[in-house]
DNA sequence: CGGCATCCCTTTTGATACTG
DNA sequence: CAGTATCAAAAGGGATGCCG
């Protein structure tokens, strides 16, 4: 869904939607709202994301301004993944519309794949 | 973005997203928040939008349960279309994200399409 | 380990023309 | 007016192989 990267944005809802449109990208700010996480323990907590896609991704939230890529130099080589102010503020944001979601789940009786919630 | 259309989802943000994962729908939503509108208006308030994909994506908020649409037999024909209960509260979850995207967008200093925000 | 590059497929979105 | 049908383009996503 990330179509556009950047304006024209119809409306305020529309910029918001341009940085959280990908396939995974609700998912890693969930993952890494919990805690600090290197690139293969992000991989394995998103059950079915291939290492391009993730890293894709990663790079577009971090150009965005929402994610922090550390890497330490070191054999073998170790990057870690957290939230910015930003991020974490977006995060917040997504909270209500999580709620929402784990209201329709309950309505619709299914269960996330994952515990936790 | 919706691609899977249903289960199984990773958490609660998962399935939330997975409803309002179309280019279009959450700027449909917050045309129907204002009001509600026929097919032509609702069109001409989507600067950009063609006829097809928004008739599609109306249709699965329809079958999403989150928009209402109202026939009525006339000529020429008329078709209204609203939020129904879960339409409202879902927008009423994507409050918190479109002051995150406000917020952004001035700090750009970029500026919507469309007055109102 | 944590990538990037390449190739390929599927899904989504779009332009246009046509209909009740 | 409010769509549907058709055709076409693009974006998203995935498998594999190579590299420091």
């Amino acid at each position: 869904m990330v179509r556009m990267r950047n304006p024209p944005y119809i409306c305020a809802l529309d910029a918001a939607m341009d940085v959280i449109g990908g396939k995974w990208k609700p998912l890693i700010l969930w993952a890494l709202d919990e805690r600090l996480r290197r690139f293969g323990e992000l991989r394995r907590s998103l059950p079915g994301v291939s290492e391009k896609v993730l890293a894709q991704q990663l790079r577009e939230l971090e150009a965005d301004g929402i994610v922090r890529r550390t890497v330490y130099d070191e054999t073998p080589p170790r990057v870690e993944y957290d939230l910015t102010e930003e991020g974490a503020a977006l995060y917040a944001a997504l909270t209500a519309l999580g709620e929402w979601g784990g209201r329709r789940m309950r309505q619709l009786d299914i269960t996330p794949t994952h515990g936790k919630q």
